[in-house]
RNA sequence: GGGCGAUUAGCUCAGUUGGUUAGAGCGCAUGCAUGACACGCAUGAGGUCACAGGUUCGAAUCCUGUAUCGCCCA
């Protein structure tokens, strides 16, 4: 068996061959249904990655990261599902599409057609869609495989029309007049987290508006100053603090736009004028910029846009003033009309002054363009509360749908981890700004909704109406303008509706726009779970919702807790009435070692897929797992790899030599096991109470280390998780249980090997959710049934003694004592040291007995004496451990020893000293708890005893020098 | 501008409700080709817990302020 086993663990020689032993023998890890309690169910949907994407770091530490809860749960008995999928991202897939096509065939979309594009997309998603989730496989992700979604694949699809329409039924959805961020270049509105900020280099103009009507004494021109000068051609209002003396007499006066000659009202808002800044008077542009938009609202202004779609000045660009015409029309609009309006109002005279400000502009992340605040018609969820309040999916009232997700926070359904994050969630969601679902693209679940305009608005409305009296299909409302607004339930009605209207000739036209990528993202617990359909069929995935949902945790990544955590918590209790997830795990983002975030453009970044082809998939998840702290940051210093160009971390050696560690500790425990199967089945807790100390000793760390893992992936403590099994492990399994064992193996000792063959299982499942690779590849070694996978995970040992860990640890102490002694004086290794053993506790030293030949074993020394009266033997070198100390005679250079004797003296010193102040504070002593002064006292009664043995020898040593 | 976080050994990070000499891994130093492992073994050195105040018998830990860095929101 054993030379089966190289003395080095390759990774790339077996992973890929224990992921076929699982995904054939596991069914793809296919969720079971049915059958368990629910405290027995797991279940999590992965956050699906972006379907243009590859697999990065972030992926990498959070798939790590459900993979360990979801294979702790499966090896625990329960129920498991973990979702996988991938998510269509609109506006990147699209741009990506969009560039490639132009740039091998030089058409735009518009050249290809709408049906055309969505073709290629789809081609494009059947080549690359995939790539991503094969990565995930290769990190050991175990997803039911067998259930992946796309969130626009016709489940996820028939879930979003469903919540569409009923959201549209209950007047949550409506089309509004919004100022919205739009990329001129893709011609589409983007939202907020699509959006970046660069500073640019412009131009402070301040700009003089003749007063109008002007009366003697007043000046002539209010100065106002804009970094967007193209913008004043929309001004509807100057705005100056209503408090301001300066300007109170002109308050409700006019003055008029440059340019244009409009006369605009002169407004007092104290929110968005500060006095104390430039002139005190500021220009109000409502349809281009949003401060002023909301300005706007407050005054009742106007909103005059001035942009086309494409970019260029509309045909409100144009104007008189001073009896002469200008016209901008046509011109793009923060360049050239920008240049023309300057050189016009230069040629005025109205240039007050003009100086170089370096100022904050928004750009779309997808074409890298500037954003330009716009003016258009766009559909909103509402989130605000509204009267007579929401109908969630139980049949329950909540004022809203963002008040509804707060107050499942708030009241604890839904609890966040770290609890910090809780208030971003919910500051976020209290602004209950309505929800831009409608983007200007091609790619996405169109928008279910036709139009049909006014002439036949009512003959439409009758016979939809007729068809379908009780809106289960559709639901229709009225425009201002007159028009009929269809939302249609399904593909069917769909088509039912378009039949109708085409057999009575009138026109119904689909609106072009998608939906938000994050609206199919906010119901993909349910999608995936095969909602609105409900345990109604006979296929298994029917029964998938009721089953699994709500799930237990979502694990994700900070910076989406809002766009996408709070919309699947509303869409959760409005669609179904329940909560998508109990849990929410927010993981620490993974920097560079100089703490800059990880960026293909800085070239600072890790690829995962690297790290598993050197280091292999275990070493990746175990260092990440370390990295997976409550901080929000964690660095990780990049360097290069010589040998093969790319960037690696030494950080993830850690897990790479750790997973050779456990291959080589478990090659030699197999070797020793030999066939000896019996073993196996020997009761560990029979072990536990009837061995020898050090077997005692631990079987009671590993039921210590059992109950910590449980406890640590309870609690989403993985940093914490991999230290203790790394200690567990490598520390006293290695370090000292198996080096003890040697000299028991050799003498044949039939515990040793019961223990190791309970050690080796218990260990193995107890890394396994970490390292599920390495502890399959070696318990397919065992003599064994079934997969690592599925073996029931570790339980304490009730019976475990607890008391030889105090003992033990002290052995340890002594050994280390004598090992130390060793080495400061370079004692040969093969040199065996006589070592003499005192104490004053005679029960210290029976403690002590049964253990000589384990620190005869482990550090090279042969016990001579213990005893509480002994002769120190002359020549010693001492070290002094909780009230034992040790002599190792013959080995002392004297004047070393005698050096090292006085520095710790004067160490101890130093330590009574502080120890006897605080003794004698009487306001210690009477205020501490008791075991606190008994600690110190304890700890003292040490040291004096140290000092005592020290000065002993000391005064022998300096004798003997003389 | 508002909110949140970080600052502990050369590096990356722990440090549970304040309490005996502040821990780990890596790196460093010294020794070791030890019948599992040199991706290893043994031992060791290394810290004014960012700074300044305060609360307390007692502060890395609690409070206030300052500095630097980062994230989110506007």
């Amino acid at each position: 068996m054993n030379d089966e086993l190289g003395s080095q663990y390759e990774p790339s020689k077996t992973e890929s061959q224990i992921w076929q032993h699982w995904m054939r023998e596991l069914g793809q890890f296919r969720a079971p249904i049915g059958g368990k309690p629910p405290e027995q169910r797991f279940s999590m949907v992965i956050p699906p990655p972006n379907v243009t994407g590859a697999l990065h770091l972030g992926h990498a530490i959070n798939a790590t990261i459900q993979d360990i809860l979801a294979r702790y749960h499966r090896m625990r008995g329960h129920d498991t599902l973990w979702m996988p999928g991938i998510d269509h991202a609109g506006i990147a897939t699209q741009a990506v599409v969009e560039k490639t096509i132009f740039e091998k065939e030089k058409k735009s979309r518009h050249d290809l057609g709408r049906d055309e594009l969505v073709r290629r997309i789809w081609q494009w998603k059947e080549t690359f869609g995939n790539r991503i989730l094969n990565q995930l496989q290769a990190v050991g992700a175990s997803c039911d495989w067998s259930r992946t979604r796309f969130t626009l694949d016709d489940t996820c699809a028939a879930a979003v029309r469903e919540a569409f329409y009923r959201l549209f039924a209950a007047d949550l959805i409506f089309r509004g007049l919004r100022l919205v961020n739009w990329d001129a270049q893709l011609k589409t509105a983007v939202a907020d987290d699509e959006i970046y900020f660069e500073t640019v280099r412009g131009q402070m103009t301040s700009i003089r508006y003749p007063l109008a009507d002007r009366r003697g004494g007043e000046p002539e021109y209010l100065i106002v100053a804009t970094t967007r000068p193209e913008t004043m051609l929309g001004d509807t209002a100057v705005a100056v603090h209503p408090d301001d003396p300066r300007y109170q007499s002109l308050l409700g006066r006019e003055v008029i736009v440059p340019l244009v000659g409009r006369r605009i009202r002169i407004i007092g808002d104290g929110q968005l004028v500060d006095m104390e800044f430039g002139t005190g008077v500021v220009k109000v542009t409502p349809a281009h910029d949003p401060n002023d938009y909301a300005t706007g609202l407050r005054h009742n202004l106007p909103q005059i846009n001035l942009l086309t779609p494409d970019g260029r000045m509309n045909e409100n660009g144009k104007g008189e003033f001073n009896g002469v015409d200008y016209n901008y029309q046509g011109m793009r609009f923060a360049s050239d009309a920008r240049k023309a309006i300057l050189k016009d109002l230069e040629s005025l005279g109205l240039i007050a002054d003009a100086r170089v400000h370096d100022h904050e502009v928004g750009h779309s992340d997808r074409s890298k363009t500037p954003i330009e605040p716009f003016l258009s018609e766009q559909w909103f969820v509402r989130m605000g509360d509204v009267d007579g309040g929401v109908r969630l999916g139980d049949g329950t009232l909540a004022p809203g749908l963002a008040q509804a997700a707060v107050d499942a926070v708030a009241d604890g359904r839904v609890t966040i981890t770290p609890e910090r994050y809780a208030k971003g969630y919910t500051d976020w969601l209290a602004q209950k700004r309505d929800w831009c679902i409608s983007r200007q693209l091609w790619w996405g679940h169109r928008i279910p909704v036709w139009t049909t305009p006014a002439p036949s608005a009512d003959e439409m409305h009758k016979v939809l109406l007729a068809h379908d009296p009780d809106g289960q299909m559709f639901v229709a409302r009225r425009r201002g303008d007159g028009a009929l607004l269809i939302c249609s339930r399904s593909d069917l009605t769909d088509r039912t509706l378009e039949n109708l209207a085409e057999r009575l000739a009138i026109e119904v036209r689909r609106d072009d726009d998608v939906l938000d990528t994050w609206f199919s993202s906010a119901l993909w617990p349910l999608s995936t779970m095969g909602w609105p359909q409900e345990g109604t069929g006979p296929a298994a995935d029917d029964q998938l919702l009721p089953y699994y949902y709500p799930t237990n945790v979502l694990s994700t990544a900070r910076e989406i807790l809002t766009l996408w955590v709070a919309r699947m918590v509303m869409f959760g209790l409005f669609c179904h009435g329940q909560i998508p997830f109990r849990r929410v795990y927010i993981h620490a983002v993974i920097q560079d070692g100089s703490g800059r975030p990880m960026k293909k453009s800085m070239g600072n970044g890790v690829d995962p897929v690297d790290i598993v082809e050197s280091h292999g998939a275990d070493a990746l998840r175990f260092t990440l797992t370390s990295m997976a702290t409550e901080t929000q940051d964690i660095r990780l210093p990049v360097v290069k790899d010589a040998a093969t160009g790319k960037n690696t971390s030494p950080r993830f050696d850690v897990g790479r030599h750790f997973a050779n560690k456990l291959w080589n500790a478990s090659r030699f425990i197999l070797s020793h096991l030999g066939d000896e199967t019996e073993y196996m089945g020997v009761s560990p807790a029979e072990l536990a109470t009837k061995g020898e100390l050090a077997d005692r000793w631990i079987l009671a760390a590993t039921s210590q280390a059992i109950a910590d893992t449980r406890r640590l992936i309870d609690d989403f403590r993985f940093a914490e998780l991999t230290s203790v099994l790394y200690q567990y492990f490598w520390g006293d399994v290695c370090d000292w249980y198996l080096e003890i064992a040697k000299a028991r193996i050799r003498s044949g000792d039939p515990q040793v090997r019961a223990v190791l063959a309970y050690l080796i299982r218990t260990s193995l499942a107890l890394l396994h959710p970490v390292m599920p690779f390495v502890t399959e590849a070696i318990w397919e070694k065992l003599p064994h049934q079934g997969l690592l996978a599925q073996y029931p995970f570790p339980e304490p040992i009730l019976q475990a003694d607890r008391e030889p860990a105090e003992t033990f640890a002290l052995l340890q102490q002594i050994t280390r004592a004598i090992r130390d002694i060793r080495n400061q004086y370079n004692v040969d290794g093969k040199v065996i040291v006589p070592v003499h053993l005192q104490s004053d506790s005679a029960e210290l030293l029976k403690r002590i007995a049964p253990g000589v030949k384990i620190i005869e074993n482990l550090s090279q020394s042969s016990m001579h004496e213990a005893g509480t009266k002994i002769v120190p033997p002359p020549h010693s070198a001492i070290a002094v451990v909780s009230g034992v100390t040790i002599y190792v005679a013959g080995v002392v250079d004297r004047e070393k020893e005698i050096q090292k004797l006085r520095q710790r003296r004067a160490e101890l010193e130093k330590l009574m000293a502080g120890g006897k102040n605080k003794l004698s504070n009487d306001q210690f002593v009477s205020k501490a708890p008791e075991k606190v002064v008994q600690g110190i006292r304890d700890q003292l009664a040490l040291y004096e005893a140290e000092l005592q043995r020290i000065d002993e020898n000391l005064g022998h040593l300096l004798e003997t020098t003389r």
